[in-house]
DNA sequence: TCTTGACCTGTGTCTAACACACAGGCTTAT
DNA sequence: ATAAGCCTGTGTGTTAGACACAGGTCAAGA
């Protein structure tokens, strides 16, 4: 099958399809006479674990290193299983900051209702921005590293 | 000032300073002696509000728009404000977004805990994660548009 | 048979916000 | 003068695709 059927079948767009052939985790078979490629009910299965592994927030790297092993017939059960609890931890972090900024953008919004607009300063760009430094949750003394 | 020393004033690295210059956010003057670049307190001032403007989840482009109001004088708190509510309703679908991976990723920890490993086959490489399409909370049916 | 138009394909380039690599310039001690 | 060691600007890499585009292919009509 060609690449937009095999999109079709999975309700995906063919530049998707494109990108995982182009860096090589479907491999059809490029077609002699008119240069297209050619995609195996294999390659289908792989894009479906691909899309399923994506939705589960797993990255390409990490798809490429269960298929690693996979490709040679070995179970990929143990990487996965380690691999999730990463991702699991990664997303609560990623979680903890998202609840920051959010109670960072709710107060900012709560102060900034009493101020009055104010014109630009030769050091001051917008005061509004540059007041809410030092807001709850923000890391404000923190060093960037 | 070069570009190193106005980098650890603010505790950042010199590469984020070059970045913001090269994409004409900060403007140092070139010397002629040496070519490096000379910048002043104003471009201080300028990263410090980057800076600010990033940490409340503000795009580089927002910053853009919003120095090309003061760049003529003009104030920015009216688009600020605006910008900050949309930013507001971002963060909160995202917030959802991680909310709905979070549990996702709990659950199939959950279950997998119960299941043994096993190896791949033709079309199915690692049942985990392709046990995993419709768990609670991911968009199983949905549409990918 | 030829042509027209619609559809399809592969490839090159773009995205955000920096981080990294690297060749060369500058400074200071010897 | 020279060697070592920072310092600088610029080119490129990063995610996961999206978009553009020139050219190929195919069925219908003349």
């Amino acid at each position: 099958m060609r690449v937009n059927q095999l999109a079709k079948n999975l309700n995906i767009t063919g530049d998707t399809v494109r990108f995982y052939t182009r860096i090589g985790l479907l491999t059809p078979i490029k077609s002699e006479v008119n240069g297209y490629k050619d995609y195996s009910e294999t390659d289908q299965s792989r894009m479906q674990f691909i899309l399923s592994a994506r939705n589960l927030g797993f990255s390409v790297d990490d798809i490429k290193v269960i298929f690693s092993r996979t490709d040679h017939g070995e179970s990929a059960c143990q990487i996965v299983r380690q691999m999730i609890v990463l991702k699991l931890q990664e997303t609560e972090k990623q979680f903890q900051e998202m609840v920051k900024l959010r109670s960072k953008l709710t107060q900012a919004v709560t102060e900034w209702s009493t101020k009055p607009d104010q014109a630009p300063t030769g050091n001051m760009i917008c005061h509004l921005i540059e007041g809410s430094a030092n807001l709850s949750g923000a890391n404000g003394g923190e060093h960037h590293e």
